[in-house]
DNA sequence: AATGATATACGAAAGATTTCGTAATAACTA
DNA sequence: TAGTTATTACGAAATCTTTCGTATATCATT
């Protein structure tokens, strides 16, 4: 069970989550300059929205060095998966058949792809069947 | 194509449009009292986000009896795809496939739901095929 | 015509999110 | 040590979204 009472992150927190998702715990510096790769963002603004993202518990930090490094407190399975139940509400209706039908058509999958996803679906209709 | 310049609908702008989407076109009392069924809501706070829709060209109306009614002006599919993309892009970084298992993997889909899906990846697989 | 009910228009307050300027502090270097 | 640079802390401006108060117009009824 998860006593979660962590808010979701917003568009920009989840940017920076994606970020230490990949390339696990590190410093401000380091997120900004990613960051920057994309478009121009100030050093600063990259620092105090690491700073609200520590205060919601988003994120947990390291201060024993001058230099914080910071490590994401969340999961990025536990993110997406409540993101997309929101989404799904929102976006369609509480339908997640509907979604799935829309991102399956809509991505250029693989063979390997969709046989994975084949092979889920196979999965869950033994688990429903008995 | 489509030289689409309509900016995508915010939050409450598309709890507006699901239910324009359901019911086809509405008066803003109409779709006031429907909101009502959810939540406490303005009947002006609902009328101002119409108005701000309507110049965004989200909605059209017909102005011609006193009490305006307001239709959509973006069709559902197309709204869904493109909040899917963007969706896709923020919270899977790119893999609609991962969305995809995701969003199977905690839906409670019944068996004839799997089986479209399925037929899907199927018809999607010939075609990679030829 | 006066009254009351219902609509729209509009501005602006309230909230949330994003951005940045400035100050204080620590570390580095000449 | 003095000066330069890098870092954090903090407040507040800027922006976007949501909410609502008030003014004005329209229609129906008396």
């Amino acid at each position: 069970m998860k006593g979660n009472k962590v808010p979701q992150p917003t568009e920009s927190e989840l940017e920076i989550l994606q970020l230490l998702w990949a390339k696990g715990p590190c410093t401000v510096r380091q997120i900004n300059e990613t960051l920057q790769e994309e478009r121009v963002v100030g050093y600063t603004t990259t620092l105090k929205l690491m700073q609200i993202m520590l205060e919601k518990q988003l994120l947990t930090r390291d201060a024993n060095q001058r230099t914080h490094i910071y490590e994401a407190a969340v999961t990025e399975a536990d993110t997406q998966k409540k993101l997309l139940n929101k989404f799904v509400d929102a976006t369609f209706r509480g339908s997640a058949m509907k979604l799935v039908m829309q991102a399956l058509g809509s991505s250029n999958a693989s063979k390997e792809e969709l046989d994975a996803v084949k092979k889920l679906i196979q999965d869950m209709e033994e688990k429903q069947t008995k």
